[in-house]
DNA sequence: CTGAAAGCGCTTACAG
DNA sequence: CTGAAAGCGCTTACAG
């Protein structure tokens, strides 16, 4: 069964002798910022017979010299979640373009196993961690800043604020969506809440009191109700409750798509309909929720380009040099208008 | 900024000092494979002083002895593919519990990237590959090959069956579809094709051709169009020039989801209602295809299952030792009954 | 059961 | 501009 072991690669000292010259000029031939140190036609010969042997420099070789492994990782609670799918798209596009790899590890949402995983990614000698799980306190976080590893968080921060951050808006995304309420004419608006230990679950629902304020709206305290998780079916109880506390609710925003979708069904249980009845207003602006029925009003936040900008954080920290220390970037989110919301029948 | 510099990990070198012990003992106690080979009380002093300097073996030092690095490859075309991201979760769960990494690159469809990307795994001396991404005939594929690098296929085969794949059975897939229709009454039936050059674009294709004729129905030339990819534009593009070609048609089988979805908005262009006018069924069973407008009818394959079986084909192949040499794992689908399908108003 | 030693494939001061 | 040598942190025959 030969064809199970892979050909033994060629080695950079099997290169060297093909060229002619010791081991160490070859390996300043083939590496781009060394390359200058060597004879242009030296150079040349050791590159053509690297491409020759089919040579590709052994990274766990490497990285054993020079202590870093070019390697990321990200922690994700759910790869599946089409939030985050496009955060991971967007960190390893632009971290590979770098010659970084990234590791994402599906960590779920249990603390234990987290730090399990993440100690793996540590035995992988990863240079840095990128972070989309964090909660508002966050033990797998501490544990990381005692290593002194090299962190970043997307998408959802820590409340001390103690490591770089991307985020979106979520204030302002909140009064995005209850100032466009209100100029349909809705007063009597709830909030279907996130987690309050979830960033995004804490900011939401105080942007959404905020809005209600601002714009001297009435609000009652059992007319937010906080969902266990950011899951449909969490979304789904949740409704439920809001709508036996609060009957005369026109409009209902929810601190995230899925808990939007559930709250639809909630609706339909309940022989209600949207936007007839009561408007919503989901947030994220995951892919399909345009095709639903209805289509869905909701916040856009630009997942991929937090991605983008969280492997450039942790770039320029790895990478050093630049004295940048940029503590958080915040995304502006828009408002996506669709068939889910409208203006009320008859005011109460 | 001493705090940009990760604190150097303890070495086993410092762990055997502290345990009074020689390194290649330290080494021992600490693999469990090895372990009966020292002193009960010899390894648990080891093992008691590893704790307590946080000691974790340096993955890229074990490796570079070893010639095993325990990761991974996956290749999928875009991470942010529903379709993709429970395999791509499904292969990291049960490579963890091995002790598995994996490193997912998110190639797209275009050879000359996929090829640089494959090139850097290889760098990075993966043990393995797993493709999702893989044509009829593919040269990234057969680049693996020549490599002798172990590999297994997921979601698409290739046409020569040379290495292992675990697949959905995509003929039954469209022989459910095309059963459930004519018992609904459906005789002109269409299909949305995905493109040829993939296993499942040509499987289904066959299947659907295979199904209609086995209930010896009229299939024309341009009953069938493909699509030149599999998305939602691709769809709608192809659903358009089907319905023009043939506008007797009362049910239409779509190659996958997006493409049915795609579809849908071209019914929606021509005024025509689903499933009042036309039924439609998708494939994949993709997240939210439940709550659209009308929920989908569609063939639901096990992507995260795919994931988990691709991941033990290579985990045989790797850990050696069984001779069983599986080519192909195909699962069986599903057909989800939802509302986008119904019996015919009035039969031509 | 334990130790001493070689070596995996690189990079990088140090000389020249 | 090039070479010789040390060493990154491990594992594993080889002795004893």
């Amino acid at each position: 069964m030969q064809s199970r072991s892979p050909t033994r690669p060629a080695t950079l000292k099997a290169v060297a002798s093909a060229a002619g010259v010791h081991l160490s000029t070859a390996s300043r031939a083939l590496d781009p910022a060394k390359r200058h140190l060597i004879a242009a036609d030296v150079a040349a010969r050791v590159e053509a017979e690297a491409r020759k042997l089919g040579y590709r420099r052994d990274a766990a070789a490497a990285s054993l010299r020079t202590r870093r492994t070019r390697l990321v990782g990200v922690l994700v609670p759910d790869i599946a979640n089409p939030v985050f799918s496009p955060i991971i798209s967007g960190v390893s596009e632009t971290l590979g373009a770098q010659g970084y790899s990234t590791i994402v590890a599906d960590v779920g949402s249990e603390p234990k196993r987290q730090a399990a995983l993440v100690d793996e990614l540590i035995a992988r000698r990863v240079d840095g961690l990128i972070l989309a799980t964090v909660r508002r306190d966050d033990t797998v976080l501490r544990h990381c800043l005692e290593m002194k590893l090299p962190v970043v968080l997307v998408n959802r921060a820590d409340e001390a604020d103690r490591v770089p951050a991307v985020v979106s808006d979520d204030l302002l995304g909140m009064s995005l969506a209850v100032d466009h309420l209100t100029a349909l004419g809705h007063r009597r608006i709830g909030h279907i809440a996130g987690p309050a230990h979830l960033s995004t679950g804490h900011l939401r629902r105080q942007g959404f009191e905020a809005a209600m304020q601002r714009h001297g709206l009435a609000l009652p305290e059992n007319a937010i109700a906080t969902a266990t998780a950011y899951e449909r079916e969490a979304g789904e109880a949740a409704a439920m409750a809001l709508l036996a506390a609060q009957p005369t609710l026109t409009a209902i925003v929810a601190a995230n798509d899925l808990l939007a979708l559930g709250l639809l069904q909630a609706l339909r249980a309940r022989g209600l309909k949207c936007p007839g009845d009561i408007s919503v207003v989901g947030h994220n602006d995951m892919p399909l929720v345009d095709m639903i029925d209805p289509p869905l009003t909701t916040v856009r936040i630009g997942p991929r380009e937090m991605g983008h900008d969280a492997a450039r954080l942790l770039l320029s920290e790895l990478e050093g040099g630049a004295r940048t220390t940029v503590r958080r970037v915040i995304l502006k989110p828009e408002l996506i208008l669709r068939a889910s919301t409208a203006g009320i029948k008859k005011p109460h």
